[in-house]
DNA sequence: GACCTAATTCACCGTTTAGTGAATTATTCC
DNA sequence: GGAATAATTCACTAAACGGTGAATTAGGTC
C-alpha cells in the first residue's frame, strides 16, 4: 500500500488498453503532422509518454502502427456518417447537409485529411491489405444514390448523376480547399483559413453542388 | 588520349546545366515518388547517375533541392496556362477549356499533385521562402474574372462568382480525384483509373462546373 | 603545353533511426 | 504469499542518412 509519494508514483497503474489508446493517438499526431516517412517511432514514444518498446510490443512496427491509426480514422468517420439518417431527409435538405457534414469533418479532423495524403502516396499500401477498412464500405453511396433517386422522381434533381462521382466531388471540393490550404494561400496572398473565407467557401461549394443536381 | 574505350568513357563530357538539369530530373522522380521525407539523396544520386557530392555543389541541400524541383514544376504550369489564351475565348467555351486543360494537366504529370501534398504536409515552408514562386503569381485569376464578367454580362452566367474559389473548386474536383485515387479506387472497389472511368470524370467535373456557373 | 579553374570523384563522419534481446516490475490467480 | 504471467523498462545494435573536406580530373585560355 503506498504512502506519501502515492498521488504522483502511483498515477499511472499498468493497463494495456488505455496504453495501446495512448500510443494510437500519438502516433495520429505524430503521423498527421510529419507523414509516415517524416514520422519517428521515438517522437510517438515521447509523444505518448510511454516506452518506446511498448509500441513493438503492441503493434508489429511503423507500418502496421500507421495502419492502425487508419483504421481508427475510418472508424471515426464511419460512426459520424452513420448519424446523419440522409434516408430519411427531404432529397434537397439531404444534399446540403451532407456537403456541410463533409465540410465540417474535415474542418474538425484536419489529422484525417493528412493521414490520407500519406496513404495515397504509398498507393494506399495499407488500405489495401486491411480486411476491417474494406468491411467497413460505407452505406453512404447507397444511401446517397436513394436521395438522388427520390429527388429525380420529385422532379427537383436531374437524372443521371452517378453518386460516387457526386460523392467524391462533394469530398474533393472540400478536402483540397482544407488540404491545399498552405499552398494556396502563399499563391493567391490571401488568408483562407479565415473564419470569414471558411464560411464563404462552405457556401460556394453548397452552391455548386446545389448548382449542379437541381434543375434548373 | 583515349583509344579503343573512347565510345564509352567519352559518352559523357563535363557540363554544368546538363548535370543540373540530370539531379532536377531525378530529384522531382524520388521526391513525387516518396515525399520529402522519404526521399534519399543517395537515391537521386543513383537515379541522375551522377556523385552525390555533386547535389551538395549545384544545390546546398535537401530542402533547396526540393524547393528548386518546385520551383521547376510550377514554372511549366504557368508555361502551359499561358499558351491557353481564355481572354479572346467565348465565356462558355473559356470555362469548359479550363476545366480540361486543368484536369489533363494533372493526368500528364502526376508528379505535380505528389510534390503539392508534401509541400503542404510542411504547411508550405519552402514556397514561402521562394521570391521566384510569388513573382509567378498567376494571372489566370484576373483571366477567369474577366471570362466571368464577360459571361454575366451576355447573360450566360451567373454574378457574383469569385474567380478564386472557382478557381480552386475546378482545380480540387479534378486533384482530390486523381490525388486520393488509389484510396479511393480501394474502398469504392471500382477501378477510377481506367479509360472509361477517366474519361468519365472529365465529363462530371465539366457538367459540375457548367452547372454551376450557367444561368438555368 | 603549362596554367587555371570549374566539374567531378573519393573517402569519410556524426547522428539518427527502426528495431530487439533480455531483465524487471506489477498484477492476477491459486 | 508464492508462482505464473502480463506489462514495462533497460541497454544496445546495425544500418541508413544527410552532409563535408580534400583530392583529382577535364576543358578552356593564353
Amino acid at each position: 500500500m503506498p504512502v506519501a509519494s502515492a498521488q504522483i508514483v502511483e498515477l499511472r497503474t499498468r493497463d494495456a488498453d488505455r496504453t495501446q489508446q495512448t500510443i494510437l493517438r500519438a502516433a495520429m499526431v505524430e503521423f498527421a503532422d510529419k507523414g509516415l516517412g517524416g514520422a519517428r517511432i521515438d517522437a510517438i514514444a515521447e509523444r505518448a509518454g510511454i516506452n518506446k518498446r511498448l509500441i513493438y510490443y503492441y503493434f508489429d512496427g511503423k507500418d502496421e502502427l500507421f495502419l492502425a491509426v487508419l483504421e481508427q480514422t475510418y472508424a471515426d468517420i464511419r460512426t459520424a456518417e452513420q448519424a446523419l439518417h440522409l434516408e430519411s431527409a427531404d432529397p434537397v435538405d439531404a444534399v446540403r447537409r451532407l456537403v456541410a457534414f463533409t465540410w465540417n469533418h474535415y474542418v474538425e479532423h484536419p489529422e484525417f485529411l493528412n493521414l490520407l495524403n500519406s496513404e495515397n502516396l504509398h498507393r494506399a499500401r495499407h488500405l489495401k491489405q486491411s480486411k476491417r477498412i474494406r468491411e467497413m464500405n460505407s452505406p453512404l453511396v447507397q444511401t446517397l444514390a436513394d436521395v438522388l433517386e427520390r429527388g429525380r422522381r420529385d422532379g427537383v434533381f436531374r437524372g443521371g448523376v452517378d453518386p460516387v462521382q457526386l460523392y467524391i466531388s462533394i469530398a474533393g471540393l472540400a478536402y483540397f480547399y482544407l488540404s491545399n490550404n498552405p499552398t494556396l494561400s502563399t499563391i493567391f496572398a490571401r488568408d483562407l483559413m479565415s473564419g470569414k473565407a471558411m464560411a464563404e467557401r462552405l457556401s460556394h461549394i453548397t452552391e455548386v453542388v446545389m448548382g449542379y443536381v437541381l434543375l434548373n
